[in-house]
DNA sequence: CGGGTCTTTATGAATTTTTTATGGCGGCGG
DNA sequence: CCGCCGCCATAAAAAATTCATAAAGACCCG
């Protein structure tokens, strides 16, 4: 599952630095977007909004402090420079530019990484709560919390409910098999239980939907799975 | 000698890197004070309450790592980690520690100057964690002198006790994990002692809570963990 | 030793998961 | 038309796991 993970945008244009940074940070499970220059660097940026981003200085089509200084311009997200330059002014204006820290290639990845986790804890503080909760009409999922609601009523859901809830949310609209449900949520060893399903999706209305026997969001596609319906 | 600079807490054993970083701070406008030892660190820690700490990792006394993790109960004041140990690993366990940044000496002073105003710049945007009191309902816990307060009374708590409540406190709202919470509290060795944490849930609700078999704050989520409630 | 704290053990209660049973609905072939 | 069959909803039981609670023993420090 590659949704789980904080969302980096990398910005390098070296082909074989790319390839290091790609599966470092594929190991550790964040998800990744890439560009090679300055210009799909903003682009990407505003696209997917990332959780950090890592900048390499030296781009083909204009300076990375630049990309810096215009991404500044309306996001406060970690930058962490990445870069061949060791002079130490070029550090200085990194940093003074709004970068949150500054690495000298050659650097190695588990520096970088612990670095990307203090990037990141700051930004925890700052950011707000709207981090990490999904929306489905009168339905909401704190991931952060582990929290349910209804129509802004708290529900409370045992350890499987939450997990069969958890992954529809993070496929709202979309049908997922009873085989896959199954394997997701309980292992490959119960991969046929079906009944199991059943028996979860009745609770999960019973706590969720207004009308449990006319579901609005939890909907059953016969013979093929279940579907969390958004509108 | 102005005094309206942010406050810096130097802890450093060495004379001659003092002198020089005595200087170079002062000229920038800093106010200064210093600390020779680990004991030092955190006594000066607690009674000037800095903006920023610059920590030495080799101390007479003890790690320097160890003064971070004590000052981390309570403050979220940055810290920037000066070392000369550049061993990737020292590096990754001083910034998972807690560390905001890690200098290797020996380093120029513009580019420390630098790292400490992105350091300063993260703290602006701080919580009220930093206060060192944190409050929920009638709940109180003030950090810096490690107290707590149920209704304004003082209550009582063993150092277990205290480091699971304090624990709950910093992620009010949030739930933690058995494994997380025996983790943080008593070590990774004891991760799967699940009845530990029953055993002080309980003797934490009866001290805290009014009604303690009908939890208003120190709520179980059955089969993931605790929680720390707040509304 | 003695007081306080931490760890371990035991037991019944509560919650959650799994299993079993029953009936509805719709399609399809006889 | 009608009965069978597959798939689903529902309820309720049994089984398994997890919790709360009390209390006893171990440990530590003065």
């Amino acid at each position: 599952m590659t949704s789980a993970g904080p969302l980096v945008l990398l910005v390098e244009d070296e082909v074989q630095m790319r390839r290091f940074l790609r599966a470092s940070l594929q190991a550790e499970g964040y998800r990744l977007v890439e560009a090679e220059n300055a210009a799909a660097a903003l682009r990407q940026a505003t696209t997917y909004n990332p959780d950090i981003v890592l900048l390499d200085l030296g781009l083909p089509d204009g300076d990375g402090l630049e990309v810096l200084r215009r991404l500044r311009e309306w996001s406060n997200v970690p930058v962490i420079v990445l870069s061949a330059r060791d002079r130490e002014q070029d550090k200085v204006d990194a940093l003074d530019g709004g970068a949150d820290d500054y690495l000298t290639k050659p650097f190695g990845s588990s520096e970088l990484l612990a670095r990307m986790r203090v990037a990141m804890r700051h930004g925890e503080r700052a950011g707000p709560e709207s981090q990490g909760v999904l929306v489905a009409g009168d339905l909401e999922l704190d991931l952060v919390h582990r929290r349910v609601f209804r129509a802004k009523e708290e529900v409370r859901l045992t350890p499987t409910e939450y997990k069969l809830f958890a992954l529809l949310m993070r496929h709202p609209g979309k049908v997922l098999t009873h085989r896959h449900i199954l394997t997701e949520v309980w292992g490959p060893n119960r991969a046929d239980q079906t009944q199991y399903l059943r028996v979860y999706m009745l609770q999960l209305r019973h706590k969720l939907e207004a009308e449990p026997a006319r579901p609005k969001h939890l909907v059953t596609e016969a013979g093929v799975g279940y579907r969390l319906r958004v509108d």
